[in-house]
RNA sequence: GGGGGAAUUCCCGAGUGGCCAAAGGGGACAGACUGUAAAUCUGCUGGCAAUGCCUUCGGUGGUUCGAAUCCACCUUCCCCCA
């Protein structure tokens, strides 16, 4: 059968994951669909790294500036919207490749996972959170094992999050969040996909080039960016202003830390993040990895075409 | 010149005779992750042949069965009076 495959440049952030995925496109005749929980949102340019306006004059990208920063936003719409894209670029014949670093968001997308409708509830996630605070997470974690002690197993009384989304699934579909999961798990791959992660050998070096973007944006401008978002009433709360360098520079903006602060703030965050990213990506024993610090591979971009053009073939 | 205070494990910071390899926080490291995911959560953090041994609490020397904790001197830093 001739599968569809995609090809996945992911990896920790400021790893060259943007620029890998435009010289891997122009040379392939693909377009670019961005797998980032953040750059989906519109005028968040420089704090998410989005590519700029000169590369997205070179490669058409998709999956960018799909929604407004004050509204939600989640892995179904995600895989909804990006999946879509990805059809669309087949049948024009064109390769999809999947360049972000928001591992969910593509292993969602590429596992063939579908959310289904909608099984989600304000009001009912409200009141669970509530009953976490009142119960403590032993309380709630209890209640999970009644019905699901397979995910409550697995669950740590202080992760809030999932066991609330555990319950919360019982209570709106009927079915226990494992039984959910074993059937996903079960769906045949949507894509075939080649996974090039770009990155160092040397950690140091990733977080020195994190740090210097770092001060790179704020010389951009992040800090505007920042404001007038706030100023254009994007509520501080929203999912989009949980995003590194836009929660910082918020608290500096509301004068809980200086600007300095916020910055170090931001360096560190990021730092941090890659860290999970690279956590990540590492199950993915099959991956094409990719090292700037490589002495051995004098052009990162030409050893990336040809595994991936063998993939394609 | 005189008086007072402080030096703790990567950092901050508890600890004032045994229960201290030393609270707590941060960072680092490692991991998880199925509708908030740049979010959220977990573990771990002196060394080792390891139910014990060794090294560590500014330095040196003492007191004591026993010291990060007490004493003396030294070094550095801070504050106050000159």
């Amino acid at each position: 059968m001739s599968s569809k495959k995609v090809l996945v440049v992911a990896g920790p952030t400021a790893s060259g994951k943007t620029s890998l995925g435009i010289s891997l496109a122009l040379a392939l005749g693909g377009e670019i669909v961005s797998a980032d929980s953040m750059q989906i949102y519109r005028r968040m340019d420089i704090g998410t790294a989005k590519a700029t306006p000169s590369e997205l004059a070179r490669v058409p990208h998709h999956m960018l500036d799909v929604a407004d920063p004050a509204e939600e936003y989640s892995v179904s719409r995600y895989v909804e919207e990006a999946a879509r894209c990805c059809e669309e670029l087949f049948s024009r014949g064109k390769v999809p490749v999947l360049v972000g670093g928001t591992g969910l968001y593509i292993d969602s997308l590429l596992s063939g996972r579908s959310f289904g409708p909608r099984s989600e509830d304000p009001a009912l996630r409200a009141s669970l959170n509530a009953k976490y605070d009142a119960l403590g997470g032993e309380g709630l974690l209890e209640e999970l094992r009644s019905f699901d002690p397979e995910r409550a197993a697995l669950l740590h009384s202080a992760d809030k999050k999932r066991i609330v989304r555990a319950i919360e699934v019982y209570l709106l579909t009927g079915e226990t969040i494992t039984a959910h999961d074993a059937a996903t798990r079960a769906l045949p791959p949507r894509y075939e996909s080649l996974f090039l992660i770009p990155g160092f050998r040397d950690r140091a070096l990733l977080y020195q080039r994190i740090d210097s973007r770092v001060d790179d944006m704020v010389r951009q401008g992040l800090f505007g960016e920042v404001r007038s978002l706030l100023a254009s009433g994007v509520p501080s709360t929203a999912t989009s202003m949980q995003a590194i360098g836009y929660k910082e520079i918020a608290a500096c903006l509301q004068g809980q830390i200086s600007a300095d602060e916020a910055i170090a703030q931001i360096k560190q965050a990021s730092r941090r993040y890659a860290k999970r990213q690279l956590t990540w990506f590492n199950r993915r024993a099959d991956a094409c990895r990719l090292f700037h610090d490589d002495p051995s591979v004098p052009s990162l971009p030409e050893a990336a075409l040809s595994v991936a053009k063998e993939f394609l073939s």
